[in-house]
DNA sequence: CCGGGGATTATCT
DNA sequence: GATAATCCCCGGC
């Protein structure tokens, strides 16, 4: 297993990226314990132009402040108040593009995943969904701006094998006041996986 | 000092 | 697929 280098987050175009994104493992370590799974659902947000970002024409605040940040940052935001969403930035910094991960399959720390979401047993609702997957890996808020190279959330490729014809897209979720930008294919999943959020459209 | 947004989820049918 | 639950924090005044 070997960790993403900065390079990978350094490409230019987010779409890609989060297509790429499918299948690599997103792994934490908070007080020694270790917790990952296999990514199956992404969302790009591209800077200025989308409509769906929090930095849509350029808006800049407390708030997304960590969009701006170099690419291999973790933008971490609260959503309804409760759900903790967990975001890759990419691109040259104060260029605020942003990878949702919105899905994984669980791999290590599965007990731990359980103890931190009070469920009884592993079933596809552990890691289904991005509020889901933060609070099974114990990601917060408080993460937010957190260099994925040096802390303990980082993102590894392994020897995997996937092929593009695995790879599904949609236009993304639950994004609708987004107009006609909630209409872009900029949501992937791996297909027949039953970690993947949403029934895939077409 | 309020007012409200918000990239959701669980739980029904 | 519809709906209710839920709440912190930013930002504008």
């Amino acid at each position: 297993m070997k960790k993403l280098p900065l390079s990978f987050y350094q490409q230019k175009d987010v779409v890609e990226i989060a297509r790429q994104l499918v299948g690599k493992i997103v792994l934490t370590n908070f007080d020694g314990l270790t917790t990952s799974g296999r990514i199956v659902e992404t969302e790009a947000y591209v800077a200025l132009i989308d409509k769906a970002s929090h930095s849509y024409n350029g808006r800049r605040t407390a708030k997304n402040e960590h969009m701006y940040a170099a690419a291999g940052t973790a933008y971490v935001y609260i959503c309804y108040g409760m759900h903790q969403m967990l975001n890759v930035v990419t691109n040259n910094e104060d260029v605020p593009d942003a990878i949702l991960i919105r899905a994984i399959e669980p791999l290590e720390g599965i007990d731990e995943m359980l103890k931190r979401t009070g469920k009884k047993q592993l079933d596809n609702t552990l890691t289904r969904g991005p509020g889901n997957l933060a609070k099974a890996l114990g990601i917060f808020k408080q993460h937010s701006g957190l260099k994925l190279m040096n802390s303990h959330i980082n993102i590894y490729s392994d020897d995997f094998y996937i092929t593009n014809d695995l790879i599904g897209s949609s236009k993304r979720i639950g994004v609708e006041s987004a107009g006609p930008d909630s209409l872009l294919p900029y949501r992937f999943y791996l297909r027949g996986n039953k970690y993947v959020s949403a029934r895939p459209v077409k």
